[in-house]
DNA sequence: CATTAGCACTCATGGTATATGAGTGCTAAC
DNA sequence: GTTAGCACTCATATACCATGAGTGCTAATG
C-alpha cells in the first residue's frame, strides 16, 4: 500500500532523472532508461504509466508517438522551483575559484568585471554575462582632467569600489594649463562626495547666480560634464564566451537559433532589459525558454545572480544556454560566483591589502 | 592566330572569373557558367581545355571528377597578387566611413578602437580585428595617481594620442595623501617625455644614489611602475564580429573549423604573432590557408593593412573570413580603414577641433 | 590549328522503397 | 499496484536507382 505522498514523491523521482538524462544526451529519454537508472526496481511498464502521467500533467512531452519523453518549460520550471536540491560546490573547486577572484580583484573594475565574466563562461561552459555598475552610481572620489591636445580634454571619474571611468571631450575654445588646473580644483572642490545624479542640477543652480566670480569655470565645468555624464553608460554588460552557445548539439541542427539570439543581445533594450528587471527581485532567477517572453529564443534560459555591497543590488552575473543545460551545477556556479563578487565589493571599499 | 600574351591574357581571365564565381556561389564552378560570363564567346569545350591546363598547373582542382572546379591556395595568391585589380569604394561609400570615424574619433583610444574594428566587421561580414599601440609605445604627457582605499592606488597614464592605461596598484604599507602627491609630482616632473622603455633603468640608476634625499619616493615610484608596466601589454588585440565566421557555409559543414580557428585566437602566440610579423613588412599583407602555417586552419583567410603615424607603423587593422572571401572588396574595405585610422592618428596628435 | 559539337563516362545528389529498432500504449496475468 | 507480452508507430538507416551536372576525349569544322 502506497500513501499518497509516496505516490507524488515517485512522480517527482521520475520527473528529475528524465530532466537529468536529458540534460546529458540531449535526445529523448526512454523508459527502460529510467527504470535503470532510477534504484527502486520498477519496471519499464511502470515508469511508462507515470511518464504518461507527468505528459498529461504537462511536464513532458514526446516529439513524436515512438520517441522517449523530453521536458517541457513547465517541467523544468517545476524541476527547479520544487524538486532540485542545492548543489555544493566542492572544496576544491570553491577554493580554487576563491583564490582567481582574490587575484583578479587587484584589478580596477572594468578589467575585473570582464574577467570574472570569462571566468563563469569558462567554468559553465556556456556564454556568461555580468552587469556592472558604473561611476555613475557611486559617489566619486576624484576627477581629473589631462589636456589632450589644444582642443581635448581627458576627463577621468575615479568612483567608489575600483569604478573608473575616462572620456575624452572636444571643447570648441582651447583651453591653457592654468585653466584646465583651475576647472579641474574647481570640479574636485564642488562634486566630491556628491551623487553624480546632483551634479548637473548643482552646478546649473549656480550657474543663475550670475554674478558669481567663477561664472567661466562653472560654465566651462558644466559643459565637459555634460558630455561626460552622456557618454558614460548606466550600466556595463559584459558578456563572454558567446560562441560556446555553437557547440550545444540543438545549434548545431539549426545555427539560425543562435542568430536570433544574438540579434537581441544586440539590442539593449530587450534580453538586457529583462536581465535588469530581474536583478531588482531578491535571489537568483532563472527564466526558461518562453519565460523570456521573446519569440524565437525559447530553446534558451539563463541563470542570474545579483551580487551586492551593503545589502544593495548593484549588479548581477549570470549565465546563458541552452534550456537543456545542468541547471543544478549552473545555479551553484552563479551563486558562488555572485557571493565572491559581492566579497570582491566589500574588500575593494576597505581598500585591504589581500 | 593567338599571340602569346592573348593565351596568357586568356587563362588569366578565366581563373579570375572561376574565382570571382566561386567567391560568390560557394560551389565548384562548371565550364558553362563561365563561358556565359565571359563575354568573348568561348564555348564551354574551350573553357574546359583551358581549366585543365590551370588544373595541371595548380591554380584550380576538382572534389570529384564530374565536379566543377574550385580555386587552390596558389589559384587564390596568383589571383590576388597578379590579376585582381584595386577596387575603389564608392564616393559614397567613402564619404560615410569618413563620416562614421570622424565621430569615433572623438573617444579616447580603447573605445575608438574596439568601435573601428566592429565597423570593419559590420562592412566585410567577417570577423575584424585590431592591432593597436598602448602607452608603452608612446611618451606619456601625464602621470596621475589616485588612492583608492587604503592600500590602493590606481595609477592613470595619459599618453600621446588618445591612448590610456589605468591599472590598480596594491601597496603593502598604506600611503597618506601627502605622500600620493609627492610621488605623483616625483613620478611626472621625472618621467614625462621620456619613452616608457626608459623608465626604470632611469629610476634605478637615481636609486643607486644611496644617499638621495628623494630615496623613498623613487623606492615608491619604482614599485608602482614596475606593477603598472608589468600589467600594460605590448599591444592590444581587438576582434570583433567573431559570430559571423559561422555564417560561412563552409563553417555550417563543419563547424568543428571554427572552433579550431577560435582555438588559435585565444593563444596570443600564435596568429596574433604571425599578424604582428606581417605588420612589420609595408603595405598590405593577404595570408590564404596555408599560408598561416598553422595545420587545423586552412580554410581561413586574413587582409591586413598596418597604420601608421608619422610614417612608423603603429598598429593594424584586418579581416579574418573564410579562404573564399571577396578579396577585392576585402582589400579595399581594409586598406581604406587603415588609412582613416592613420588619419586619426594625425588627428589626435594635432588635438584639432572637427 | 585553334575551336567546338558530340558523346561516353563519372559520380555526387536526391528520391523512393524497405528494413530496423527504439519506444510506446494497452491488455491481461500476476 | 505491478508487469510481462504484444501490436503498433514512426524516425532513422540502408539500399537501390534515376538524374543530371560536369568532365575528357575524339573527330569534324572554318
Amino acid at each position: 500500500m502506497m500513501t499518497v505522498s509516496d505516490f507524488e514523491q515517485r512522480r517527482n523521482d521520475i520527473l528529475e532523472a528524465v530532466i537529468e538524462v536529458y540534460v546529458t544526451t540531449a535526445s529523448p529519454v526512454g523508459s527502460e532508461l529510467i527504470s535503470r537508472k532510477l534504484r527502486e526496481n520498477l519496471s519499464p511498464a511502470t515508469i511508462r504509466n507515470i511518464m504518461a502521467e507527468l505528459e498529461e500533467a504537462g511536464f513532458l512531452e514526446q516529439p513524436h508517438t515512438s520517441a522517449g519523453r523530453v521536458p517541457t518549460d513547465r517541467g523544468y520550471r517545476y524541476y527547479i522551483t520544487s524538486l532540485m536540491e542545492a548543489m555544493r560546490l566542492s572544496a576544491e573547486e570553491s577554493g580554487r575559484l576563491g583564490e582567481a577572484i582574490q587575484v583578479l580583484q587587484q584589478l580596477e573594475a572594468e578589467a575585473y568585471f570582464h574577467r570574472v565574466s570569462d571566468m563563469l563562461s569558462k567554468l559553465s561552459g556556456q556564454a556568461a554575462f555580468v552587469i556592472a555598475p558604473t561611476v555613475k552610481h557611486t559617489t566619486v572620489r576624484q576627477i581629473e582632467l589631462v589636456p589632450v591636445g589644444t582642443h581635448r580634454l581627458l576627463c577621468v571619474l575615479v568612483g567608489q569600489e575600483a569604478l573608473v571611468a575616462s572620456h575624452m571631450v572636444e571643447v570648441h575654445e582651447p583651453l591653457n594649463r592654468d585653466e584646465v588646473g583651475a576647472v579641474a580644483h574647481f570640479l574636485n572642490a564642488e562634486l566630491v562626495g556628491l551623487p553624480t545624479q546632483e551634479w548637473l542640477s548643482s552646478l546649473e543652480r549656480r550657474l543663475l547666480a550670475v554674478n558669481d566670480s567663477l561664472y567661466y569655470l562653472v560654465k566651462r565645468s558644466l559643459y565637459i560634464l555634460q558630455v561626460v555624464l552622456a557618454t558614460e553608460p548606466e550600466e556595463r554588460f559584459f558578456i563572454e564566451g558567446l560562441f560556446n552557445l555553437f557547440a550545444a548539439p540543438e545549434a548545431r541542427r539549426d545555427p539560425h537559433k543562435v542568430q536570433q539570439l544574438f540579434d537581441y543581445l544586440d539590442a539593449p533594450d530587450l534580453l538586457r532589459e529583462l536581465i535588469r528587471q530581474d536583478l531588482a527581485r531578491e535571489g537568483t532567477r532563472v527564466r526558461i525558454g518562453q519565460e523570456l517572453g521573446l519569440s524565437g529564443v525559447e530553446d534558451w534560459s539563463y541563470v542570474l545572480s545579483p551580487f551586492r555591497h551593503h545589502q544593495a543590488v548593484v549588479g548581477g552575473i549570470g549565465v546563458l544556454g541552452p534550456k537543456r543545460m545542468d541547471y543544478r551545477r549552473t545555479r551553484a556556479l552563479t551563486e558562488h560566483m555572485a557571493q565572491l563578487v559581492s566579497l570582491t565589493m566589500a574588500r575593494w571599499e576597505a581598500g585591504a591589502e589581500a
